[in-house]
DNA sequence: ATGGGGATTCCCATCGTTGTAAGGTCAAGG
DNA sequence: CCTTGACCTTACAACGATGGGAATCCCCAT
């Protein structure tokens, strides 16, 4: 298996098999006598999984972190603990931008958006000392 | 008034106040004979405008359009329509993250986060061909 | 043998920010 | 006058993950 039908099995594409090669998160790959890398099942496997967990958000490294965990069959409890830490901070982000879209909702209701230049939003932006005004407003 | 006094003043990294000059987002600064950039209060508001507009997560691109339409007076539709571009960005990043939370929550409340092996999450990830698998299962 | 598709490596760009290094300048105090 | 420390200057690199492209090479089919 060339790296080309490795990407299309497991969904990554050639040029990120490469890269997490580079980086170290897979081992390098087997080679032809032409210098074509040679994918097995198992790396194919492997990189179906990195796959699936950069689609859950996962960053690399704490995607190496489970690649380990899952190759040496540790207890769930690491593993769980890695889930539950990386979802903290997918609701730390959810709930930074949700306040960014909830306040900046708030300016763009009070906008008239016609042809005049007087606006909520600029207005906000260009004078605002106190970032919750708007909210406050609300 | 100098670098770190602006920056101070606007809540602006003096680097950052630096990069944004590099770029063109805000024209280059007087200088005193010694080389040192100097401020006027135009420019620091200027430089709170963009920190403010940074806070609510406009990339530099839209940044600089705010910019220009706030300084030309420009109808207010245009500025809404902006805000209205970014907040719909937003608002698909927020759907995204929650999926991928509520996804992962649901296999990792099914791990028991024991000391053995088994677990939802690596099964999830290593073995999922069909990425809502966990949702429907919920 | 020729052509096309796929492989290789290497470099560059993104986006906004931070870090570092190596220097110049200013103001205060000994 | 000299030192010290805080501030400024430029320039370069790194981050995380990915995409693009160039130049070259390989494999297979016609």
């Amino acid at each position: 298996m060339n790296i080309g039908q490795a990407s299309k099995a497991s969904g990554v594409n050639a040029k990120m098999i490469r890269y997490y090669e580079s980086i170290g998160l897979i081992p390098a790959a087997g080679r032809t006598p032409a210098g074509y890398r040679v994918y097995t099942d198992a790396e194919v496997n492997t990189l179906r999984f990195i796959h699936r967990a950069r689609q859950f958000g996962f960053p690399m490294e704490r995607i190496r972190l489970l690649v380990g965990l899952w190759r040496a069959h540790q207890p769930s409890r690491e593993v769980k603990q890695v889930a539950l830490k990386h979802m903290a901070e997918l609701e730390r982000r959810i709930v930074e931008l949700t306040a960014m879209r909830d306040a900046l909702k708030e300016l763009a209701d009070h906008c008239r958006g016609d042809h005049q230049p007087e606006c909520p939003i600029l207005r906000d932006l260009a004078g605002s000392k106190t970032p919750g005004a708007a909210a406050q407003a609300a």
